[in-house]
DNA sequence: CATCTTACTCACAATTTTGAGCGTTATTGA
DNA sequence: TCAATAACGCTCAAAATTGTGAGTAAGATG
C-alpha cells in the first residue's frame, strides 16, 4: 500500500509535475515491462507466449505486470471467442505502440555503450 | 547490500542478458537521474544549481545520484581550479548526451497521452 | 578561534517493489 | 470423477530503493 504523504511519495510527485518525463519513466520502468511491451509488439500475444519468452517470470507475476500496464493503456486485453479455455489476446494500444521506437532507441543506446555481454532473445528490440 | 542469488536479482540478470534495452532502462530509472541529466544537459552544471533545480531532494541523496550516473559514466566531475571552496562542474558524457533526445522522447510521449498536469521544470525536457 | 560554504560520506530507517505460495473459475476430454 | 489448461486474485515475505541524521575536509572570513 502507497503512503501518500511519504516523503518517498511526495518526491515522486514533484518529479511527476515537473515533466512528463518522470511519469513516461516511471510506466515502463518496472522489473519486465519493457520486455513485455517488446514481446507483444514482436507478436506474442498471448499469456502462454510471454511466458514462454520470458522464461523466468511467473504466472503471478506476469499476470501483475499485464495488469498494470492495461491500467496504464499501454495494452488491451481482448478475449478470443471460440476457444476453450476462453483465451486473451494482448494487444498494444497506439499509447504502446508510439512507445516502441523509444524502446528501440533505449536498446541502441545500451548497446553502443554496454557493460555487459547481450544473448538477444528472439524478442530483443533488434533481434 | 545486494544479494547475487535472489531470484530479484536473477531476474535483473536474466533481462539484461535478455537486451541492453533493460541495462539502459536500469540506468536511468533511478529516482532523480533521468531529471538531473536533463537538468545538466540545460546548464545546471553545479551542485547547488541542481540543489535549486530540484528543490525537493536533500543534498544527501542528489549527492548519491550524482555519483551512481558518475559511475555509469553518464556524467563526469570536473573540479573547478580557483575556487574556495573548491567547486566541481558536473559535464555530461558523450554517453549522457546521446541520452538527451530519448529523454526528450519520452518526455513527448508522456505529453502525448496525459494522466496529470504538467508544470514544468526551468529544464523540463521541451521547456 | 568560531563559523560559513561546497560537496560530499556513512550508517540506518522508512517505503516501495518484487517474488512465492496457494487458491479460483470455467470448460473440455478420458 | 479426475486431470489439464488459461489466466488470473490474494496475502505475505524478501529484497531493493529512497530518505534522514550526523559528521567531514579545506580554505575563507570575522
Amino acid at each position: 500500500m502507497k503512503k501518500e504523504t511519504s516523503s518517498n511519495s511526495l518526491n515522486e510527485q514533484f518529479l511527476f509535475q515537473s515533466c512528463e518525463l518522470n511519469s513516461a519513466l516511471k510506466v515502463i520502468s518496472g522489473r519486465w515491462k519493457a520486455q513485455i511491451v517488446y514481446s507483444i509488439w514482436s507478436g506474442n500475444d498471448r499469456f502462454s507466449l510471454l511466458k514462454q519468452e520470458l522464461s523466468a517470470i511467473s504466472e503471478q507475476v506476469l499476470s501483475r505486470q499485464l495488469k498494470e500496464l492495461e491500467t496504464q493503456a499501454i495494452l488491451v486485453k481482448i478475449p478470443i471467442p471460440e476457444t476453450v479455455p476462453a483465451g486473451i489476446s494482448y494487444r498494444l494500444t497506439s499509447k504502446g505502440i508510439e512507445l516502441v521506437p523509444i524502446l528501440q532507441a533505449l536498446c541502441n543506446w545500451g548497446k553502443q555503450y554496454p557493460e555487459e555481454n547481450c544473448i538477444p532473445l528472439s524478442a530483443c528490440v533488434t533481434g
